[in-house]
DNA sequence: TATGTTATCGCAAACTTTTGCAATAACTGG
DNA sequence: CCAGTTATTGCAAAAGTTTGCGATAACATA
């Protein structure tokens, strides 16, 4: 049994329903490499279904999301998904001034986590972690280029994962 | 000097203007109590200065949490902003299920910061911090509920902060 | 104080994401 | 296999947030 349909168990086992549309979502998204926007997800899907809709594609991710199939991403105020990999999860680090995205082992989440269940009872949401702030090599940018007021304006970011 | 100068002459000094709206907006979430949302925001803005354009109280609000003025806290899909107390500063835990904001002291941060920076040279955004997750009655809630598939939906949410 | 430069504003429109609602289709039980 | 229940869809519209652009006003210099 592939990950995807033990994906797919797992959504009937809850009570979801099985639907062309999420079939092809969770298919579109397994296939891409990593993290995927949302348009380019529904993108996809149109070519193969063209009548499904963006709502659908944000209620179908939001759900998948919500069950742990996939795991979101903010990248740059846009959302972005990826599937979950059980067993070798990972969270990212987005840099906010070149908006890559650094993979981290969720190992350094850990402790992190476990302080929080005891100290306060709050279970944070690991699975889908991200931590924004600025990569190294960003940091020795601005460092070089000095203290303008105005930031320069960061293209479309480089790949991702 | 109050902290409300401090910040203004910090701006200056970063070599931004200092306008009308810049002012009303920070005494505004300065004089607000916990965390406000943008059109609260704004609302209390328009009466002192009708003309004031929603854009510009983004604009200003994105601003000010660029240069640590204000802490951006995302409550169910929105955005809300306080005021950044210099030496009190707290992160928050958000519940998804019930939208109640609760105080993180800094402290339990640090360490994750500090690994962060060494392992990775990734400087993360500590300053504007947010965790997700469930808050402790929420899950003794869940727990006792059982587990439909279709979750209920939860209201407004309570006070913050 | 007068003048030039340019960051900021207001407005309008775009973009991203969410939501209401009637029609449809997935699952259930007979 | 058929009918009933209700989760899910597509569509349209709203809500929240961002962006482009010309006009304005803040700051610097003289």
């Amino acid at each position: 049994m592939t990950s995807q349909e033990q994906s797919l168990h797992y959504l009937q086992s809850l009570g979801y329903r099985l639907t062309p549309q999420r079939l092809l979502v969770l298919a579109i998204v397994a296939g891409g490499a990593g993290h995927m926007g949302v348009d380019e997800i529904h993108r996809q899907a149109r070519a193969a279904y063209p009548y499904l809709d963006l709502a659908t594609v944000y209620r179908t991710l939001r759900l998948f999301k919500q069950v742990g199939v996939v795991t979101e991403v903010d990248i740059d105020n846009r959302l972005h998904y990826e599937l979950t990999a059980p067993g070798e999860k990972h969270h990212h680090m987005v840099c906010r001034a070149c908006h890559r995205a650094i993979n981290l082992s969720p190992h350094y989440l850990e402790e992190f986590r476990d302080t929080l269940m005891q100290e306060f009872g709050f279970e944070p949401d690991v699975e889908h972690f991200t931590v924004s702030g600025r990569c190294l090599s960003c940091r020795e940018m601005a460092a070089a280029g000095g203290g303008t007021a105005v930031e320069a304006d960061v293209g479309d970011g480089g790949e991702v994962d």
